[in-house]
RNA sequence: GGUCCCGUAGCUCAGCUGGAUAGAGCAACUGCCUUCUAAGCAGUAGGUCUUUGGUUCGAAUCCAAACGGGAUCACCA
């Protein structure tokens, strides 16, 4: 209706105006909900080109709107707009087409583009944590949200499984894992625990191994005593000391940090840690057994994490497979003169006329940093799927730097695909304490915070009781749904960009703004049309239509451009907002009327319609945030 | 210090490319289940949109500065 009212203006304008007008003179917005109309124009604009008051501007629109388009009932001037008042039936008319319209506001699949959807992404010597939901959450959203819109969509991940981080858990576990009366180490097996979280136990006794040796080193040099100390280094920590004199607190724990640095790079730990990083390039059979044992442990339990986060992929990534490719693509790049190459044999980028700075590409000893292996994962990325049109990363905002040399680099190579690679960039999760620091402890685990959320659900499910007739199978179901809904919900409902706050309490929440109210409202419609027993039937354009009626078709109309939207932005955000603003209005619409017991048989229908459009919107809805829409709870 | 992001009710967040009287939820208080699921609905209260300038018919929204918070500037990932 605005396209056609706004190409009806723009032909009509000479006549109407004396002279023809832009298109961007004719802004049209949604009428406030307080006041009587359907779609608003705004005459501020138009007031200059009649050179007249706002309110003759208006009443000239008003007459010529009135008299030439079909459907408008009639309009109403105020304050300098125009509000436009449709005719009922118009509004029926929009709803039995949406009745009629299983894919109501979808694009037809595989209309659009190829384009690959990167989330997740873990090293894999950590278990995955809260940090890890948003990502995944996040990222396999934005997926559905862009199949919704035609997009054909690959769901990837790229597995940090290689590197130096890596090497010090496997050197951990080989030095300190206890023996069992078979003289095996510890495995998933012989514990118990999940792989990830006993790979994640030893790359903490890595960490505090190296802290203490770096403490003894340290103690050494405050006493003077440098014995097995380069004298390079030993000339950099005493110049260190020296700075410290005279400056405040601050900038003397900064001073420290430095020299703690220098002390963890003596240790023995980390060079042997160093060393085993140079057998693994080098594929030492040892090593690579050890390698790949201990990463099979850690998939096994990433998979478990996954399945009952309901993400996953459609092809992985390992940067042991794609960080070869990406040096040399490093070499030939230095051929080509894109990077150049310093006396000490490393690579670098000079960004500088871009106004970033140089970056390392490859070190000194040849070995691969995350940028090498991300240059190469992209570019075997567009190899492997010749139809790939763009690429969207769904990393942290503490790596925008790295994401902005990223495609830049990716573009100086040559590649002209570079400019359609997106960084979704997303705020760090804070815990009403601050910050999660994995030094204190303070990480929310995955696999806790999902089992807790389940638990609160189920207790809080069984207070409520509508649990009748379900079996003790559908049951753990339902309370997984709800529970993995409102997690889910809680970490979608925030604009990705945003650092966001996770307060425990509030992300099982069930009313309000949540994911089982939306839940709920869903699982009331699906039990009302199964008793009222629904079927498709047109609707008479002559009904009438109370304001709660009107106000949720409005919505529903709204749905095709709010989908479009939330891909534009690559916000769940988006649709998470637009759901939960159309069960409200449901709400109050099933508060306020008669549906099953009404009367009036053409009534009813409306009514049922209405339900069963809203269930089907809230449902497409839920499944583009990748929460389930239960059917009774 | 350079660069980037953020600042809206006590708390958590909406507010589309500038548009009418800035909205929700939570927390507090009042009502509503012998009628389709009350995980609901209706209502009360709560605001100098951090501050100051600028752009214009009009600014929470755009620009600049200040203040406050965060990120990043590694041969880490």
């Amino acid at each position: 209706m605005e396209q056609y009212i706004r190409q009806a203006l723009l032909e009509a304008a000479p006549s109407l105006f004396g002279t023809a007008i832009s298109d961007s003179l004719i802004q049209f917005q949604l009428t406030r909900r307080d006041m009587e109309g359907d779609l608003t124009l705004v005459v501020f604009p138009f007031v200059k080109i009649l050179r007249c008051s706002p309110q003759e501007a208006g009443e000239k629109l008003k007459n010529w709107i009135e008299q030439n388009i079909a459907g408008v009932s009639h309009c109403i001037v105020v304050n300098g707009f125009l509000n436009i008042v449709l005719q009922k039936s118009y509004w029926i008319n929009a709803l039995n087409q949406m009745q009629q319209n299983a894919q109501f506001g979808l694009q037809s699949p595989n209309s659009k583009p190829t384009i690959m959807v990167e989330y997740s992404s873990p090293n894999t010597n950590k278990p995955l944590h809260l940090g890890h939901l948003r990502n995944n959450f996040l990222g396999y959203s934005v997926a559905e949200i862009l199949k919704a819109n035609g997009h054909k969509v690959v769901r990837t991940q790229v597995i940090n499984d290689r590197g130096i981080h890596i090497c010090k858990s496997m050197l951990a576990w080989e030095k300190f894992s206890p023996l069992n009366e078979n003289g095996e180490r510890e495995t998933p097996a012989n514990t118990g625990l999940k792989g990830d979280k006993l790979v994640g136990k030893y790359y903490v006794a890595f960490d505090k191994a190296l802290q203490a040796e770096a403490k003894t080193i340290m103690q050494n040099w405050q006493a003077g005593n440098f014995e097995d100390t380069p004298a390079a280094i030993q000339e950099a920590v005493l110049n260190f000391e020296q700075a410290k004199l005279g400056k405040d607190e601050k900038a003397q724990a900064a001073i420290d940090d430095k020299i703690k640095e220098l002390a963890k790079n003596q240790t023995s730990i980390l060079r042997e840690a160093k060393d085993m990083l140079v057998k693994w390039e080098a594929r030492d059979p040892q090593v690579y057994l050890l390698w790949t044992t201990m990463n099979g442990w850690v998939y096994a339990g990433f998979d478990q994490t996954y399945n009952k986060m309901g993400v996953s992929f459609d092809k992985l990534y390992y940067e042991s497979d794609t960080f070869l490719l990406g040096k040399d693509q490093v070499m030939q790049g230095l051929a080509s003169g894109v990077f150049y190459q310093k006396p000490d044999g490393s690579v670098w980028i000079d960004l500088s006329a871009e106004g970033l700075d140089e970056k390392l590409v490859l070190r000194s000893d040849g070995t691969a940093v995350y940028m090498t292996q991300d240059i190469g994962t992209a570019i075997d990325r567009f190899a492997d799927y010749p139809d790939l049109h763009g690429m969207v990363y769904t990393v942290g905002n503490e790596q925008d730097y790295h994401f902005k040399v990223l495609f830049l680099i990716l573009k100086k190579l040559g590649y002209t695909w570079a400019d359609n690679c997106f960084h979704l960039s997303y705020g760090m999760v804070d815990l009403p304490s601050g910050k999660m620091k994995s030094r204190e402890g303070t990480v929310v685990d995955a696999d806790d915070l999902i089992d807790e959320v389940t638990l609160t659900a189920k207790e809080m499910t069984q207070e409520r009781g509508h649990l009748e007739g379900l079996s003790e199978q559908e049951r753990e179901t339902l309370y997984a749904q709800i529970g993995l809904g409102g997690l889910k919900y809680y970490l979608l409902k925030v604009d990705p960009k945003k650092r966001m706050l996770f307060n425990p309490e509030e992300s099982i929440d069930l009313t309000g703004n949540t994911g089982p109210f939306i839940q709920y409202a869903h699982a009331r419609i699906s039990t009302l049309l199964a008793k009222a027993n629904y079927q498709v039937q047109p609707l008479a354009s002559s009904l009438d239509l109370k304001a709660e009626e009107q106000e949720i078709i409005k919505h529903l109309a709204i749905f095709p451009v709010t989908l479009e939207e939330a891909a534009k932005n690559y916000s769940p955000a988006v649709i998470a907002n637009y759901i939960y603003e159309l069960v409200k209005l449901y709400n109050t619409f099933y508060q306020s009327v008669k549906i099953i017991i009404e009367p009036d048989q053409e009534l009813r229908q409306l009514r049922l319609t209405l339900s069963a459009v809203v269930q089907q919107t809230i449902a497409h809805g839920l499944k583009l945030l990748g929460i389930e829409a239960p059917q009774r709870m």
